[in-house]
DNA sequence: CGTTAGCTTGAAATCTGTCAATGATTGTGG
DNA sequence: CCACAATCATTGACAGATTTCAAGCTAACG
């Protein structure tokens, strides 16, 4: 099935869009995701590259796009993961670890954050929000191994249609794209230390999509212009982006 | 520091070797090791090739050599992970997710089984085993991020070494390799499937190895011969194996 | 002893990276 | 408002790494 038909964002959710990927778990009742908004959240505005330090908080991103980043031993950076409004900033709060990687924003962003003892507490009280970070954890993970199977098994023109459908569902689901349009905020060295390409490869390939009628840009917008196409050449299917249990 | 020097494995640990990842965690008491391992354990043989089935258990390899894969449309299958002995060979216990990817064999193995329902009412009486699970589940994720970059950014040569360098450290943390030198039970395609080589480029790769004296075979047997250089080549740090709180 | 899976080798093709130069765009300070 | 700098996008030529194809070889195993 292709992705312009699924619709896995039917239920109505309660409270802010901010929660939408923990309530698309669908293990949240009403009142839990009340509870989560009953934190003490602050709002954090951050600079295109700067840098976003979780180690006390929960962090949700609320606008802007981040990547989790590593910079190699030869000071070459490589962008890990992908970041976007919505998402869990960095899930040491569950997993009790730091990571190696680093949050890095690539464009002016903001991010919600909330004290990391009171989300322990709560989770405690509530053991749905746990189970919801987790299952959110879970996807996440499954997110990585697809950008795996992209880089090691397809090809530039593969991964970058890949790419760029994963984008256009995960920011459909939070409303930041319509019609297959969305802004693609981020120059083509980024895309090209996220997809493992040089960044004149990437123009490249940007280029043939053009060419082939895929896609269309303006400016930072970008149109998909035959979804069914981009998703046919990526092999694409968004199943490993939802709660499938 | 070169991982020849480190000894993360210092701490005596009670109960049986297979509880060895999750005592390194630190979170454990001696009777939440005990407590594990009153659980009913059952233990399942599985031939090369076979796959193991993790709906129902928590399952722990106890030997032989399993990965994570994924089959792609092509119908090409695609190695995501290794599981060596000791390691846990899915999570979905603690994610409640089930993944998009299959456990599979690549030699003989045998894995020990403890039923799900069990483990989670044990997680509520002991949450430092949940922690430690989850623990381990960090540093897998850790793993499989650190593949990706091997995959992305370093050549075949840098790829063997790092896998061969990795590979060694985890089998000799669970005493299954000594003196650098351990069992490499796989074929080369496989490890193709797993470093995303082709069958040949593996091949030519472990004879420059050869050529350069740094690892030696006898049949499955594999010698590290000059760890250090191995490690350089690689870019090899094991701080994302460990549990680096 | 034959069969089969896995290993090895060579040659050619292909994809992608690197280098280097030129445009385009954006933001800034005068 | 303009000149300027800086960053980003684009283009061409070339080099290099890796894949693919095809063929032998080896070793294990019934």
């Amino acid at each position: 099935m292709l992705a312009s038909n699924v619709k896995p964002f039917e239920t109505p959710m309660p409270g802010p869009v901010i929660f939408k990927r923990l309530w698309e778990t669908g293990l949240l009742k009403n009142n839990e995701v009340a509870a989560l908004a009953g934190l003490s959240w602050t709002r954090q505005n951050v600079p295109a590259d700067g840098s976003i330090d979780s180690r006390r908080d929960l962090c949700l991103l609320s606008s802007g796009m981040v990547f989790r980043q590593r910079t190699m031993e030869d000071g070459v950076r490589r962008l890990m993961s992908m970041v976007v409004p919505g998402d869990i900033c960095c899930y040491a709060i569950v997993t009790g670890h730091m990571t190696l990687s680093t949050l890095c924003a690539v464009t002016p962003c903001t991010v919600m954050r909330a004290p990391m003892e009171e989300v322990i507490t709560l989770c405690e009280h509530y053991p749905n929000i746990l189970a919801a970070l987790l299952a959110n954890l879970s996807i996440d993970t499954a997110v990585t191994e697809e950008l795996l199977l992209s880089i090691g098994h397809r090809t530039a023109l593969e991964r970058m249609a890949h790419f760029l459908c994963e984008l256009e569902f995960r920011l459909r689901r939070v409303r930041l794209a319509d019609h297959a349009q969305f802004l693609l905020n981020m120059t083509q060295a980024d895309m090209g230390a996220y997809l493992a390409l040089s960044a004149v490869h990437v123009n490249r390939t940007l280029q043939e999509l053009r060419r082939r009628g895929l896609v269309r840009t303006v400016g930072a917008r970008i149109n998909l212009l035959d979804q069914a196409e981009l998703q046919r050449i990526a092999g694409f299917s968004p199943a490993y982006l939802t709660d499938a249990r």
